[in-house]
DNA sequence: TTGTAAGCGTTATCAC
DNA sequence: GTGATAACGCTTACAA
């Protein structure tokens, strides 16, 4: 790494423009008491010379980064990204940029926190991932607001915002259930992950306390792979015997689920078995699926995010209000039977 | 927006450590000589008053920032998504993070790519959108390293790296004359952006000189919803009379065209229409598609953005270097006949 | 190896 | 409205 020629500074159009530096800042500033004329004049030279002010600078002075940091999950899975989409998107409206982290599903986000840390964001919106209490400590230490975007962490007062994912999984199993369904399958996420937790445990609060039902949970690695691979390992041997119903606790698995029942083994959705996701990513909803599931409405949820990191970063958010449980909306697809008046 | 609550710096951890200001950064500076001694001391000592090095202060006396901005377009369409993560993840491996930036599709990248020069990044990659050539003049005298990401700009000598649009396409068309396909309907991209129309000249730069061929272009706005609805004005007439062959020039394009096809015409692929996209996306080989189509090889398009970005910034890349164009792969699939073989 | 002093390019402060 | 001058938090000489 060498050196970069250093650019044109404000004080080389300053001499151009004929004024003192921080008037040249002050040409850049919106709503700073500047002259018409003389702030026309410095526009003309800093476009003559290529001069843009230099963010880091004024953020070092200004204490203002405009930055914030987000860290996502794998972004093929299209929940991610579409959420990414529209982090971007709503930064980019009211000028802020948004540093982009990846963490891989399943791995703990601490070396990609501690590399966010350094920069002076104004805030961290976590999407993904465990953190160690230590990390949340330190965030804390340094003053930066963290928000956990479909996420929450049990043991601190970190804010989060999610859907109301215990709600909307009852929802799903109430479904299930009322079109008959007992043999039940489950396709787990991240096992460490809150967010398949919740899922579960607010489908099996319905399915559980139903007669007859019979529930198993098997592994789908929160993957459209993970999960189709699930399905044909689950399934392979001679003769399985399918259940009913199967809630993936996210729709891109019960994509993968899909795939592989249709595929491999033939089996019609919803005939043959019920299908049910979370999420309510785009491609659900398409010809191929149409699948019954919860969506998580990702624009309230990201205006909400933005909310939360607005607020003054030294006063504490009330504990009641650091954690923002949203409303998921019943998507009634078709691969549970008996949707259509519900739409 | 107020003030933050600013952090602490590395003179209070010097003062506790009981050392001058700059062996604090010299102990979280890999490779410098300082004392191993008085390195663990230091480090304990940020450690108790969660001190974290500023990369912007260090960017701006250093001049090295560390980041790279990626100026994408929609996330919505599989292939940006993909590319990001791979950016993402290619970047954090070395160390460097990734500005991320939104254009919609079809607008020029100008107002955004003024914001990412704000930041002294060590680069800037483009993966969509027009730019004004007095962007590129702009950026050229900032200093600041642009790579064009599967797209070109015609009149300049801006890098840029992409797939072979032309040639791949042009495989594809003799693919679907050799199935036996004469008349041919193109869905084009964005009609401004070089890559559709490279993909859209390779294709017909083949099937215009077949004899019996006849073409038509419609517009599928480069996305899911406006291929598809493409597809239901074009056909939705009383007995409308149905193409052999579709060439839509990404894969979410023939995707959204084939789900239109099947779903509101009935239209069997291959049997009844063949299809071809380009990209390679994930979701185009699954199960319900397994499009024939032209994957690019976005790992190694990504290396070598890398590289390009990672030649010495004041010397000139070599003319003949600037542009590298990579083969793309051909993805058999099932929705040109007789491609079996070829798998 | 370590400390001192001088920047890096802005914005903030405070006179004028 | 405008200009000096002092931060902002770090790295880089340069000296010790």
């Amino acid at each position: 790494m060498k050196k970069k020629k250093s650019r044109v500074t404000s004080f080389e159009v300053a001499k151009l423009a004929g004024v003192s530096q921080p008037t040249v800042s002050r040409a850049f500033t919106p709503g700073a008491s500047i002259a018409k004329e003389k702030r026309d004049r410095i526009l003309a030279a800093a476009k003559k010379l290529n001069y843009v002010p230099n963010v880091f600078a004024s953020s070092l002075s200004s204490k203002r980064s405009n930055m914030v940091a987000v860290i996502s999950g794998n972004l093929n899975n299209p929940f991610y990204s579409e959420s990414l989409q529209v982090f971007v998107e709503s930064f980019q409206r009211s000028h802020r940029q948004v540093l982009a982290f990846s963490v891989q599903d399943g791995h703990d986000c601490d070396d990609v926190m501690m590399q966010a840390m350094r920069y002076p964001v104004d805030g961290i919106v976590v999407t993904s991932a465990q953190m160690s209490s230590e990390l949340v400590r330190m965030s804390e230490g340094l003053g930066i607001p963290i928000v956990m975007f479909n996420r929450r962490v049990s043991d601190s007062e970190l804010a989060a915002v999610q859907c109301d994912n215990t709600e909307g999984s009852a929802a799903l199993g109430r479904l299930m259930v009322a079109a008959g369904a007992r043999r039940i399958l489950i396709v787990r996420g991240d096992p460490q992950g809150s967010t398949s937790g919740d899922r579960v445990a607010g489908f099996r609060s319905v399915v559980d306390r139903t007669e007859g039902c019979v529930v198993e949970e098997i592994d789908g690695g929160s993957s459209y792979s993970g999960a189709r691979n699930a399905m044909i390992r689950r399934f392979g041997g001679p003769a399985p015997r399918f259940p009913d119903a199967i809630f993936a606790v996210n729709d891109i698995m019960a994509i993968g689920c899909a795939d592989a029942l249709r595929e491999v083994h033939g089996i019609r959705i919803p005939e043959d078995v019920m299908l049910a996701g979370f999420d309510g990513i785009r491609e659900g909803q398409r010809a191929p699926y149409r699948l019954t599931t919860v969506r998580q409405p990702i624009e309230r949820m990201v205006t909400e995010t933005l909310e939360m990191l607005d607020k003054a970063p030294d006063e504490q958010i009330p504990a009641d209000e650091r954690r923002r449980v949203i409303p998921g909306d019943l998507i009634p697809g078709r691969t549970i039977p008996g949707m259509e008046r519900q739409a």
